[in-house]
DNA sequence: CTTATAAATGTTATATTATTACATAGCGTT
DNA sequence: AACGCTATGTAATAATATAACATTTATAAG
């Protein structure tokens, strides 16, 4: 069961946009989108984008500079996340893959570094792209 | 053996600046290095960026908007990139791992998409950090 | 050497993405 | 009420990146 969290006003506003939307969602084009709602500035989608990142709402495509609702129930806070991106027509999915993600989750090298985090964008042509 | 391309002008001056720093360079310290030597423009110092990454000899890590000289000589094109990140120093290195590598490299979903390129950035505190 | 072509450069302006700083409001706890 | 914490509003500005256009340089072919 995901914990419900009580999102703010604007917090709910931005999380609804970007969730309808289905794609990955530019800042200044959410904005634009919810300034019929009231809100008139970066800094008001920002923070919003920034706690639904925070408590795993959504998720930054860092290569794009968008975001993207979670598309994975089990992934309740942004720490280990990889998606599948088109390079033609920019779709992006996020994976979900028990077996990947145990495996980035456990990986460690020999730098005495304990990961606690993690972020993977795979690139490449979606069924549709290869096929024209 | 490495191919050795051969950098234009502006692309050495900016590829040596990078690389002799060893650490993550952001676009506009890169060119406020770089102007002594008469590059003046942030354009000018994209364009060698672009091409860096292009034929490997730098990345790009994508949550820091930064770039980092490729310390990996078996990567010759950035299309396989992995990186630990300090979240307190903001130390990055490069992860050459041939297991990782050969398991993102090899790995496919159910989505039908063939895989092409991955960027892996791992998070946590490094040694130092973690004994502070 | 000449011509063609692609790659790189120079320059100005502008677009896009993100943060600083400061003031105010709401909400739960004691 | 007093406190701490989260969220909001607003203006200004910082940081990152690209568009458009003119020119020059390197490379290769004839
Ligand atoms: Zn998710
Ligand atoms: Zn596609
Ligand atoms: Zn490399
Ligand atoms: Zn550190």
């Amino acid at each position: 069961m995901q914990k419900e969290h009580n999102l703010s006003r604007n917090q709910k506003i931005i999380f609804d946009l970007i969730d309808k939307s289905g794609e990955p969602m530019k800042a200044y084009s959410i904005l634009f989108n919810v300034q019929k709602k009231g809100i008139k500035a970066p800094l008001q989608v920002y923070r919003a984008l920034d706690k639904l990142v925070e408590i795993g709402k959504i998720h930054k495509i860092e290569s794009r500079n968008a975001f993207i609702a979670c598309q994975n129930s089990s992934c309740q806070i942004s720490k280990a996340t990889a998606f599948s991106i088109c390079e033609s027509c920019e779709n992006v999915s996020e994976i979900s893959n028990s077996k990947l993600s145990k495996y980035l989750s456990n990986f460690s090298d020999d730098s005495g570094m304990k990961y606690s985090k993690y972020n993977l964008e795979f690139f490449g042509l979606c069924k549709k792209c290869k096929s024209k």
